[in-house]
DNA sequence: TCCCAAGTTGACCGAGCGGTCAAATTAACT
DNA sequence: AGTTAATTTGACCGCTCGGTCAACTTGGGA
């Protein structure tokens, strides 16, 4: 009881700040608890963090394995998961944020992100298994970062977006916009790799390089 | 002189683990210099930092100028502004994962930041103009976040990538596959773009909605 | 040679950090 | 009611943090 109120504290303030940036204090006075309670339920400031990450990742696989799982072509697949993407990040997105700062700032925590990781990627290999190379520019893997990247920039790049964006880019309508504009791109890549199934060496448009 | 070297080291170290890890002391002992000193020329570890990130935003802008202004159809030019990006990546990635790491936290330093977004955004919008629509999900502003995110998205996550792609994504090898992925991508999209343009509202692939 | 400004430094400050611990409080069971 | 274990807390620890400052060194011009 307490201690899940620690853990939604620590989730709120480490999305918010990152991890360096929050003080244990922070998260007790946040949670309506003394300092000392959190090293009682958490060890230390590291392993709650980590309990939180580990919170964070169980949740996202669970919202995408009903949704990635389920029938149709690649194309209904593959929009599928990125909506259900979509609408957990809606949701979360100050972990993306988290997790985005951990990854820039050289975090000892590392290997559990990685892990977390591993589990997205397996979704999107899975959606894309028989429409690309096993190795090489197209292999699943480059798709999975570049899908992350598009998903994340939004959230990431967005409270310094607001000029750019006239108003707030995470308004409803403006998230509606993006959602269809990460459509758009999903739409044509799978067109793009199609069009490199039907006609090998023909693919589409590389005029050069 | 050693104001040079104190900016180098704390370039380095802010690269390295972000702006809230990193100690004016440790900046001070990188540049063999004393605390003091940092203090002395750059005032307090906010306005070393900010200058730390304004050096960086005008050897970005710098490396994208000429590349970017040259002659060619959208397809030369877009390509090229990207190769310039990744080109200027692979002598900074440190600062694509800084920034990254201050976008995720809730960094004081957001308005230095979306300074330098704008630069980008300028070179992407005037490869763009006239391809798409000023206004919704095709706008020019939604595919400035989406290439920013496909690129930066490599280096942000590469330290947890080792085992999806097997053995160091920083690796010559690695990047330059990396690099055909990336225009891959822009060539799926500008394609799509074509197309839409060709013919109004038979885009490509639009299966659903 | 003297002078003065620019640069450099060690010593120091108050504050906040992560973490410990023994004592007090509460809850649960007999 | 009495016992015991789980929980909560305030006081405290050593340490590092960002920042200040007076004193010292250095280097160039008159």
């Amino acid at each position: 009881m307490a201690a899940e109120r620690i853990l939604d504290a620590a989730a709120a303030l480490f999305g918010e700040r990152g991890f360096a940036a929050v003080s244990v204090r922070d998260v007790a006075l946040r949670a309506g608890v003394k300092k000392a309670s959190v090293f009682y339920y958490f060890g230390s400031k590291a392993e709650l963090f980590e309990r939180v990450l580990d919170r964070y990742y169980e949740a996202h696989a669970r919202a995408l394995e009903a949704v990635a799982r389920g029938p149709g072509d690649a194309h209904e697949r593959l929009h599928r998961l990125l909506d259900g993407y979509l609408d957990f990040m809606e949701d979360s997105e100050r972990w993306v944020r988290l997790v985005q700062s951990e990854l820039g700032a050289g975090s000892a925590h590392l290997p559990r992100i990685a892990r977390g990781l591993e589990l997205l990627y397996e979704r999107v290999r899975a959606v894309l298994d028989g429409l690309v190379p096993e190795q090489g520019p197209l292999a699943a893997r480059h798709f999975f970062v570049s899908f992350a990247g598009i998903v994340n920039a939004y959230p990431t790049y967005a409270p310094a977006l607001g000029d750019i964006f006239h108003g707030d880019p995470l308004a409803a309508h403006a998230r509606r916009e993006r959602r269809e504009h990460v459509h758009f791109v999903a739409d044509a890549l799978l067109h793009a790799l199609l069009e490199r199934e039907r006609g090998r060496g023909a693919g589409p448009a590389r005029s050069r390089g």
